[in-house]
DNA sequence: CTAAGTGATTAACACTAACTTAACAATTGG
DNA sequence: CCAATTGTTAAGTTAGTGTTAATCACTTAG
């Protein structure tokens, strides 16, 4: 959850109703989207936009798309960008020619949104399974298990909801660091979301709780931090 | 699953005759082969290939073999192929190096083809024997028997469809893991299947309804897991 | 070939836990 | 002692999940 940093796609299509289709479709999905309509244009957004997912048509004017990547894979700052060409049709020519020209995937037309969108979150999934492997802290008699969401005590297992556990886990992995309460809502709920200040304390209210009183100390003036020794 | 079906290796390397040797050597063992002169072509045949082991030289023109490797890795579809590093000599950055872009396994040349030959049939023979051990789970009091999609319980046998057997014995197999409705999605549905997170829910609910409510539970925001204990 | 059946997927609506807010009580430190 | 800060509780709201049913794709039986 800690990278709420949002990933940027350019569409670059002479259709309108196209661009405007997957504009929507991504947004929805929480991308930032910039749209080009032709090549050319495409180039200098891609420059100025630094997206991390280049959706390239192949038939466009000014500059086709097999052209335009060209162009793009020139550029050191977006060698890494993902492209992935839409085509009118299984082309075999396009195909070929767009993965010699650095493509990195491609789509045929008509295309399916839901296909599109689930594509593009696959390239940027983490390996779920070694994350998850990570994620396991054992400080003073608490175990916390991020792959389950559990804290083990004393051998009794404790179930928290998703907000009260990234609590306790984000302070128990800095423990004896005074945190306040913006710094926790920033943290754990995101840069982009905007509650009260003092819904943290409900929800270390809550924590305390469920594992005891003992753990989470309150640092009057300034936040709350997690106990160690 | 996929126990009839040819493996697929991917040889990448600058050296004809090398390649040649191998090819020769992996078509004789059963293999299906396919062979890039460099990184770059490696990466694109990688794709469309979708091989089982890419045997990689360290040392190539454009990309070299770690490189390679990291971009390879990148790629959803071939996370979990087995990526095999050739090299010159057994220079120890090597060694680390390939390992730390997430290699499986790395040989030092001059090849052997029979040691290599064998090494690769050991990767496959080690994976089919997890997957064999695994084909019969017994948990809590749940007797899950993957041969014949049935679940044994208190003596009554009920049998699952597919994909509800499947989410079952995936969550089994993994249990007091949570795993979001994408990972589940992407683990037993496949990375090519797109399907609404939500179905999920519907598969679960008739797991629930068949086999009882206590041992699948859900995690509020985040996904289900097999409870234990 | 059609009918009936099974399973998968989607969509719609119902429901509830979790989250947020607000209001008031308790406590802390100057 | 009092102002500020935090604790606590409870009520309101929402997001997420449960559940049912309709639809679709496939298979099977007649």
């Amino acid at each position: 959850m800690a990278d709420k940093k949002k990933i940027k796609v350019l569409v670059v299509d002479d259709e309108p109703s196209i661009v405007e289709i997957l504009k929507y479709n991504l947004q929805k999905e929480g991308y930032e989207v910039a749209t080009a309509e032709d090549g050319l244009k495409g180039v200098k957004t891609a420059i100025k936009f630094q997206p991390d997912v280049i959706l390239l048509d192949i038939m466009m004017p000014n500059l086709d798309g097999v052209e335009t990547c060209l162009q793009i894979r020139q550029i050191p700052e977006l060698k890494h960008a993902f492209i992935i060409f839409l085509t009118a049709r299984s082309e075999e020519y396009s195909e070929v020619a767009a993965f010699d020209v650095g493509a990195d995937d491609y789509i045929t037309k008509p295309i399916k949104p839901r296909a599109l969108m689930s594509r593009i979150a696959a390239l940027f999934r983490r390996d779920s399974k070694k994350e998850k492997e990570k994620s396991h802290i054992i400080i003073r008699n608490l175990n916390i298990d991020r792959s389950s969401y559990t804290i083990d005590k004393a051998g009794k297992t404790i179930t928290l909801p998703k907000k009260e556990f990234e609590l306790l886990y984000f302070l128990a992995n800095n423990p004896n660091v005074v945190f306040s309460r913006d710094e926790l809502l920033h943290n754990i709920w995101g840069s982009d979301v905007f509650v009260l200040a003092r819904t943290v304390d409900v929800h270390i209210r809550k924590v305390r709780e469920k594992i005891g009183e003992e753990y989470i100390t309150t640092v009057k003036g300034v936040g709350y931090k997690f106990e160690l020794g």
